[in-house]
DNA sequence: TAACCAAAGCTAATCGTTTCGCTGCGACGG
DNA sequence: CCGTCGCAGCGAAACGATTAGCTTTGGTTA
């Protein structure tokens, strides 16, 4: 049984050494031609394949990188693992998965749990809560770099979307578009997103000159039940918003299912725009404005940064990385001119 | 710095032998209070983690489970992933995850690097092809589960949906409605899950006493754009089908587009129903009648069934387990009274 | 011919655990 | 009073690889 081949087994039958077998298998050292061709011989012939467990034990590091979400359910959070899985992999790295749900104690369980795999390394998208455990990690030396929510703070690499820049941006449009009340339905409290998705939205209402109305500002749970119940609390308001600003993918599904469910007409009643695009956002009808992320090359950025940080390619203080969103103007709001941020990216995937 | 610190460190603040520190790390063996006290204490002192690698090599497993699926995009795949993650935890064990891009050489490639990393067991997506490799990977005494699409023939446990009733009963649900032209876009050529869903197609037919017309039949590559363009060429048909079956969630998104975009109504121009479910199919418009898996159950059922197999609670031939669809009825085929499959399944996640 | 050197292989220590089997000791029954 | 038994604790051998440093061999040069 190919079990009990081990290094020992191919180099009995090679008559060499490990340390020969060693030097052949992974070519870090010149052999000669015969015994070389020896040890292939007995490698296939026994069907010899190394056991990377103590490969890992010996060398130090594992070759795993650890990925810690709140919700691998979400789409954005999908196409951010099949990034990170992607680039991981030409690295030569594999993908150690964990699920928070948006739990900081249960973030803190599986960081942990990683770490004793000795992991070489974590992508982290941060839950709400105390961090209190990173700057301990990071000063053991470990390399943490975080993800769509930012903990530069913290001594943490921190890869994102410019939120304050996207949000302010939807939130123009829909100004430009003649709206003067715009609601904003905002993500979890807690999660550096929703602040500075916030604060973009203020900053575009100031920029023009428009009021601020806490009665306009909502937070959601971040997924589309948020999206409902928020979006029926602006609805039901008595002197109702004309446009809707919401903050993440799964609530603006919400928001869409609320305005249809009460039979308003999108965008002649209510305007609605959305951060975060999908690419089925373009079956909904009207067919939905959305900021876009450029969720790919978060997860691309993020673990070629990890990667050169492990291998030492990279050192120094913790850096925040912001990438800039896209405006995709669709249906939603009333609009069918086109207008693009202030910066075009090269499309990722 | 804490990276130092192993289990002899600790035995050696603490003044007992290794084997004592181990035995109270892991409760695995009867030790005096005083001593246990004075290991908890100088575990605690010392910051000591075990190194689950060294652990591992040891006892030759390493607790590790490994997931190999087509797409993780894929909302289907995705909460798959999801229920997966969780009942592996609740097993005491974490998950290595591997994209294939339905490229079964990258799959092998995968499932042989999983396997050299040492994963105790495998859950398998397989990609169209010839998965020669796996007999004898199952000869090893390796424990396989494939997912989604069957693999008992050549040896591997497999849970999935039961195909041939879902497909069926969605057809069947057309035809009741009067349809006699019913289109369908099927979907990749090569897994087990396209053919089930042809045959239930057929049976259906069959049934109603209707002639098979391989013009209505046209096989997609399972995603969106599979969708569009099958979906329009079945529109384009001299005499188009009056009814439309799509055979997985992203093909119907795409069959949906091409539909509104070519501005016919849904379900008055053409009835359409998918397969899979997904819980935002009720904010298109119509709402999505769609066949739902119970996915979660699914990778729930099929971790318990690996888990089983790599604990010695389960062993003997592998098996096939078909889990229930149930039929939801929305707008998109014209009715709104609601039928149930015949089998009613406790509610997942 | 002797001294030296480079290259190829080998021996053995090591990575951090688990676990088998042994020792010493106090209790207990005959 | 002695043999036996059980229990806590210990020492050391694995697990399967990598790699530092040593040995051997054969060729070059003075």
């Amino acid at each position: 049984m190919s079990a009990t081949t081990t290094i020992r087994t191919v180099a009995v039958h090679a008559r060499v050494s490990v340390a020969t077998v060693s030097a052949v298998v992974n070519g870090t050292k010149p052999v000669s031609p015969e015994l070389t061709a020896r040890v292939r011989a007995s490698v296939s012939a026994l069907g010899y394949r190394p056991n990377n467990l103590a490969r890992s034990l010996k060398q130090q590091r594992s070759r795993i990188l650890g990925l810690v979400l709140s919700d691998i359910t979400n789409p954005f959070f999908t196409t951010l693992v099949r990034a990170v899985e992607d680039t991981a992999r030409t690295r030569g790295y594999t993908l150690l998965l964990g699920n928070t749900d948006e739990d900081v104690a249960k973030e803190e369980t599986y960081v942990e749990l990683l770490r004793s795999r000795q992991v070489d390394g974590l992508i982290l998208v941060a839950s709400a809560g105390e961090h209190a455990y990173l700057p301990e990690l990071l000063a053991a030396g470990f390399s943490v770099v975080c993800v769509d929510r930012s903990l530069v703070a913290l001594g943490a690499d921190s890869v994102l979307t410019d939120n304050v820049t996207g949000a302010r941006e939807a939130v123009a449009h829909l100004i430009t578009l003649g709206h003067r009340r715009v609601g904003i339905v905002a993500g979890l409290p807690g999660v550096t997103s929703t602040y500075q998705r916030l604060q973009g939205y203020h900053d575009a209402l100031t920029a023009a000159g428009i009021p601020a109305d806490t009665a306009l500002v909502r937070q959601g749970n971040s997924r589309i039940e948020g999206g409902v119940v928020e979006t029926a609390a602006l609805l039901d308001l008595p002197v109702p918003p004309t446009a809707l600003f919401v903050t993440n993918n799964l609530m603006t599904i919400g928001a869409m299912r609320t305005v249809l469910d009460r039979g308003l007409r999108c965008p002649e009643d209510i305007a609605l725009i959305g951060f975060d695009d999908f690419e089925w956002a373009s079956v909904f009808r009207p067919r939905l404005t959305t900021v876009r992320q450029p969720v790919y090359e978060i997860g691309e950025t993020a673990t070629r940064l990890l990667v050169d940080r492990i291998e030492r390619k990279r050192s120094g203080a913790a850096t925040e990385l912001l990438l800039h969103p896209t405006l995709v103007v669709r249906e939603s709001c009333g609009e069918t001119r086109t207008t693009m941020s202030s910066y075009a990216y090269k499309g990722g995937h």
